[in-house]
RNA sequence: GCUCCCAUCGUCUAGCCCGGUCUAGGACAUCGCCUUUUCACGGCGGUAACAGGGGUUCGAAUCCCCUUGGGAGUACCA
């Protein structure tokens, strides 16, 4: 049977940072290994449910290049649906079948006498586990005729007495002691089924063969591995991923900063870089590769290599992750999204072979797309001049101020509003050979002059991309630095 | 409380399953140097870890136990 795998998210807020990480890891198995990646929305928490959160959800996964085979909006009609809220006559059916084989009953035990069991039990330093024997469950017929009469109960699952092992893809074997857990319910008194089961119903259904999922579903599993017991349905393999921490070691929640990951979109994160980093914070490439994208990981993504404890998420290495992977983009897809950016009209009006150049340059020098206008607007349209105290210095020089009379003479006589390189390097032959001037007062001078700082890339390259106005004004300043 | 899980540089991790090749490797960050007559990029190098204690063994980061610390679950939430 081929692979099956799943992301189930609910859809009550923004995708999450660990839900992403889990998304991907089904996505990269299922690539991987050729299988199918199903999205699955369990909303069987109608109070906090909202339809408009699922269609973010899916944009959000979309954006991240984790796009699913399957799911509410590309039904197979052999699973489909595939929201648990318009599955509930499967969750019934399946729970009526087990009321019937006695694996399940019906409790009509009051809030008040459920909460004085827990602080009994709680009391008594023992898990607050639903005890049967506490209040013998009704007959079928006498539940049966309760319901028929209108009275509310839930079914609750009758756990069996005995331990279950799981053999987890990640956590290797676990022991789950018996009375772990005491009969729970299946479904609610309102007649909503609850999360543990639907989850099994529904993985049972839609033939999933891996679930991959956060640790903070270990322990539910065993309430799992019970259901598809009692359901007589294949266990499928468990692979309990480790959870995300905040730096303090807790729970990563919003003050641990930008957790959703529309915030990582709104501020123009590459997809690819968030993928690559969040990969790397749980698993880890086999010939310890740090930049790759999910082409890359096409071949070598398995579930051997996920680590068992939790990872610390700390964004100062994604910053890295995401330069590296702006380096390697190409510079028509990183114009493209430069010009999407607001503002930055300068950079949207210049020649293709303007903005080629000018990415080339900048790209090897921003971790942050929306670095790239800020660049621009320092690198090379920044009229001012920044006077530090190297240009200070450099103006001090006593070659300095003939350089940057020579330059303004040369520049005042440019008709176009570019200088070429072939004239720079004109200027620069005319400086070295007829005034005399070399080395670093040279190259030092001639950039005070022409750009009013002292450091910046290489002048062949960032001088034909400055306008000739701009440059004007800096020699200006220069020659009058007073006013 | 009880149950489950986890524990290698500041961080992400390799190594652990199948003890010796580990005076523990890589990456980020940090520090220094080199290169590019600057900056950045890049290159080179430094600082920096097997939580503690017992065992098993000729030998343990690797196996076992305990302690400590952290995380999760303990719902008619998911």
């Amino acid at each position: 049977m081929s692979v099956r795998v799943r992301f189930a998210p609910s859809p009550t807020g923004y995708l999450h940072i660990g839900g992403a990480r889990t998304a991907l890891y089904n996505y990269l198995y299922a690539k991987a290994i050729g299988g199918t990646f199903i999205l699955r929305i369990e909303d069987t928490d109608m109070e906090r449910s909202k339809p408009e959160y699922e269609a973010l959800q899916i944009e959000d996964l979309n954006w991240l290049g984790i796009f699913h085979d399957e799911g509410p909006d590309k039904p197979n009609p052999k699973y489909a649906p595939y929201r648990q809220s318009e599955r509930q006559h499967i969750y019934m059916k399946y729970a009526q079948e087990l009321f019937e084989k006695d694996l399940a009953y019906y409790d009509f035990s009051s809030d008040e006498e459920l909460e004085a069991m827990k602080e009994k039990a709680l009391r008594e330093n023992r898990d607050p586990v639903y005890d049967g024997k506490w209040k013998n469950p009704s007959s079928k017929q006498e539940a049966l005729a309760k319901v028929a009469a209108g009275e509310k109960g839930a079914i609750r699952f009758r756990a069996p007495n005995k331990p279950y092992v799981l053999n987890d893809k990640v956590k290797g074997r676990v022991v789950y002691p018996e009375n772990m857990v005491g009969d729970f319910v299946i479904v609610r008194s309102n007649g909503l089924p609850v999360y543990n089961y639907c989850c099994v119903v529904d993985d049972m259904l839609m033939d999933i063969t891996h679930v991959i999922r956060g640790e903070d579903h270990l322990n539910n599993t065993v309430r799992q591995l019970m259901i598809y017991e009692a359901l007589n349905a294949k266990v499928p393999e468990f692979a309990h991923v480790s959870l995300l921490i905040g730096a303090d070691r807790q729970k990563l929640s919003k003050r641990h900063g930008a957790t959703s990951v529309n915030l990582y979109r709104n501020e123009r994160y590459l997809p690819e870089a968030l993928c690559n980093y969040l990969t790397l914070l749980g698993w880890s490439h086999p010939t310890e590769r740090d930049i790759f994208d999910k082409e890359d990981l096409k071949d070598v993504f398995n579930l051997e290599r996920f680590s068992a404890s939790p990872a610390i998420y700390d964004l100062v290495k994604l910053r890295w992750v995401n330069g590296q992977h702006i380096k390697k983009m190409d510079n028509e897809t990183l114009i493209g999204l430069v010009s999407e950016l607001p503002g930055n009209d300068f950079f949207k009006t210049q020649t293709p072979e303007w903005r080629n150049a000018a990415i080339d340059i900048i790209k090897q020098q921003v971790e942050f797309v929306s670095d790239i206008p800020k660049m621009v607007d320092e690198m090379i349209l920044l009229e001012s001049l920044e006077m530090s105290d190297m240009l200070k210095d450099i103006l001090s020089w006593e070659t300095t101020p003939k350089i940057i009379d020579y330059i303004d003479s040369q520049v005042q006589a440019i008709p176009s509003s570019f200088i070429t390189e072939a004239q720079l390097n004109g200027w620069m032959d005319v400086l070295k050979k007829d005034m005399g001037v070399k080395g670093k007062q040279l190259f030092m001078g001639v950039r005070a002059a022409l750009t009013g700082k002292d450091h910046g890339p290489d002048l062949k390259i960032l001088i034909p991309l400055t306008p000739v106005a701009v440059i004007k004004k800096r020699l200006t300043q220069l020659k009058h630095p007073q006013a």
